[in-house]
RNA sequence: GGCUCUGUAGCUCAGUUGGUAGAGCGAACGACUGAAAAUCGUUAGGUCACCGGAUCGAUGCCGGUCGGAGCCA
């Protein structure tokens, strides 16, 4: 459901397209070439707008985030552990190793437990395990988010949906498969793609993976609405309202000082 | 028309040998530091179809009413 070229009005779309199917998206990545690039545009005397809504990304390149450190061999062996003896007993590990970490993460999130056991490991330091709150005289932005009554979106999310299928999602996920989007870790499992390789391989009815997509997708607003309320820089203007974008012109206009 | 099964949370279904009920999914809310379109947590929802009977007490037993499914005719 991405923006067609005609539908970008030769406005320059940074990061959009850059991946191979096969490639895995990280945030921490993401961060490492965002930052530079939206330096450099600044520099050229552009304003760079960042769109999207996957706010841990979102998040790492406007806030103060370190990502620490990783290693991919010994990820592996604790993603092994995990499955063999299951969250808790992860939790317990992560307990001996740093007790305030483990405080933070809740044993039954396997997941998280599994990264803060790589990163204690690894850099020998304690490990917050919480999201680092924003200073005050951080990058400034003008933050504008744009949002209707639940049961609105909820339908034009079914809609997406229901239009992503009527173009051929499943004919371009086949498409993709020579490319290797089995082997995409990141790929395989986005939303939709995960559900039309179901349908592809006959585990799923169009149907369902249709209603699958639908629930996952209203699901996945639901989180992203949890990161944007604790993120109080956030102007909220109505998609409704036919002065919305006047209003996003005021904004900006008042946040440039003109 | 007869026989059998069935009606429990928004949905799919457990369950109580009679002491007013649970799960999964969904919803609301939250957590979140290299898979985040991921991974997880909390909470709210139910006169147990309806009417009557026996019982100290019924969602559960008995009778009836109204829905649904299957088989027979």
């Amino acid at each position: 459901a991405k923006l067609s070229i005609e539908e970008r009005q030769g406005v320059k779309h940074h990061l959009f397209d850059w991946l191979e199917i096969t490639d895995e998206s990280t945030a921490a990545e993401y961060q490492a070439v965002a930052r530079p690039l939206i330096e450099s545009l600044q520099m050229q005397g552009i304003t760079p707008i960042l769109v999207g809504g996957s706010m841990l990304y979102i998040a790492a390149v406007l806030n103060r985030f370190e990502f620490p450190a990783r290693d991919e061999a010994l990820r592996a062996k604790l993603e092994l552990d995990l499955i063999e003896h299951g969250p808790h007993e992860m939790h317990r590990r992560l307990q001996q190793l740093d007790p305030t970490a483990a405080s933070r993460i809740i044993p039954q999130n396997g997941r998280r437990t599994v990264r803060a056991i790589e990163i204690v490991s690894l850099t020998g330091q304690p490990f917050a395990a919480a999201l680092p709150d924003v200073p005050e005289d951080w990058q400034p932005v003008l933050e504008i988010g744009v949002n209707g009554p639940r049961e609105d979106l909820v339908k034009r999310l079914e809609a997406r949906v229901q239009t992503m299928w009527g173009q051929g999602l499943v004919d371009e996920a086949k498409s993709l498969e020579p490319l290797g989007i089995r082997e995409g870790k990141t790929s395989r499992s986005a939303i939709g793609y995960a559900q039309a390789i179901a349908q592809i391989d006959g585990a799923m009815s169009e149907e369902q993976a249709i209603a699958d997509t639908v629930r996952l997708t209203q699901k996945y607003a639901r989180r992203q609405m949890s990161w944007f309320n604790r993120d109080k820089r956030i102007n909220w203007l109505d998609y409704q309202d036919p002065q919305m974008t006047n209003k996003a012109l005021d904004l900006v206009h008042e946040w440039l000082g003109v």
